[in-house]
DNA sequence: ATGATTGGATAGCAGTACTATCCAAGTCAA
DNA sequence: TTGACTTGGATAGTACTGCTATCCAATCAT
């Protein structure tokens, strides 16, 4: 298929499809002579892919190109990609190394997590991103104690050992990657919309004017 | 205490002050002269809020704006904020009303919310965030059934109303529309990072290689 | 042979969130 | 009083991101 049928039945227009190949998103066609290159269903299914990141994950370009690096890297392993994509995932918090009241909050971070027992990263972005909101909740007023994380601590943990357990042992390399990408990033978002809709019913029932 | 005090004390550059001020998302000092002006506590309170909203939330300065609009406004109540908020937290999903995928995921969206007994607005952005994820998850070759989302159901319906029991009745005003807003925002935010970290934690004792 | 299409390169554009400069008016130390 | 400095307010410029638009020569279909 050439790069209009490519751009057709993506959805994608072939400006945005050669601007991927440029970006290394997407691996240019098998060359057919000077103006005429083969794509194939493996470019299709890229494409749904980075859409995937960047429609529904919102992930940067730059994002999903390191995590299709390290998609494509042989030697890289399950847990690895993980890690890529949980870094990629952003935001990268700049830790302001002296403010005190940072360090307290990302001591917090720390002690739960060794508290829980979990085998985390001690460089995983995600702890900075926890920090960051103690902090901004703390300074808005609003104290947050460990006791205080409880239900969110047990609500994080069914999920992952669900979205974890789901990842079944025996399937081909490339669709156990597939299967930690979608793990990751899109079930974040079902999380996310899932918990949104919790809130607003929660919030109609207690403070709403009229059962509507 | 004047601007530069008011930069020196909320962290943020004097320009970036005077620029929120021109998008409306701090009011004016109190003019003392053609050339002073007076700001106080709440304009401190104001920034950290703005900030939290910002930086922790990733907020867009328009949606900031809409925001405080309707936190300023007296006849805008707490359920009314949680609406306004959900619909400045985005993003905003371009249905695209003809395609028979996305009526299907969208209805099957419809279909979880009044099984559930859920009272959430129809226009709800949350609805059609849900339904986008679907779709991607499904373009991708990993089907969604509702079955499937009954741990995701269970951990947001405990965070939901663990979260609006936390808002108390009697609270000023003031104070339990900031509960609101940090409620929607911020602790999405905790839910996001736990989740990151339970799933890290998770993964690496399925697929990491040696207990570090 | 001729008009459309292609791959590939380069340049331009729109949105966002600042950041820098400028200016006249006012303040304050000497 | 004078002269360096600060302030509020306005305007213009910048950096980054994610596309789009245009161009060109080669080449394919008819």
């Amino acid at each position: 298929m050439r790069i209009s049928e490519l751009s057709e039945r993506s959805g994608l227009p072939v400006q945005t499809i050669k601007y991927y190949i440029r970006e290394g998103l997407l691996p240019r066609g098998t060359a057919a002579g000077a103006t005429r290159a083969e794509y194939g269903a493996a470019h299709l299914e890229r494409l749904r892919l980075i859409r995937a990141l960047r429609e529904v994950g919102d992930l940067p370009v730059a994002a999903i190109r390191r995590i299709i690096e390290a998609l494509e890297d042989p030697s890289v392993g399950l847990h690895d990609l993980f890690g890529t994509t949980q870094y990629a995932l952003g935001p990268h918090v700049a830790a302001p190394g002296d403010d005190p009241d940072w360090r307290a909050a990302r001591a917090d971070v720390d002690a739960l997590i060794t508290e829980l027992g979990w085998r985390v990263d001690p460089k995983a972005p995600a702890r900075d991103l926890l920090a960051r909101t103690f902090l901004a909740l703390r300074g808005l007023g609003f104290p947050v104690g460990l006791a205080d994380l409880r239900p969110y601590v047990d609500a994080a943990v069914a999920l992952g050992e669900h979205e974890t357990g789901m990842l079944a042992e025996g399937t081909p390399r490339e669709q156990a990657l597939h299967g930690m990408l979608v793990t990751t990033v899109l079930h974040e978002q079902v999380m996310i919309a899932l918990h949104r809709l919790a809130q607003e019913n929660a919030s109609a029932r207690r403070f709403g004017s009229s059962p509507g």
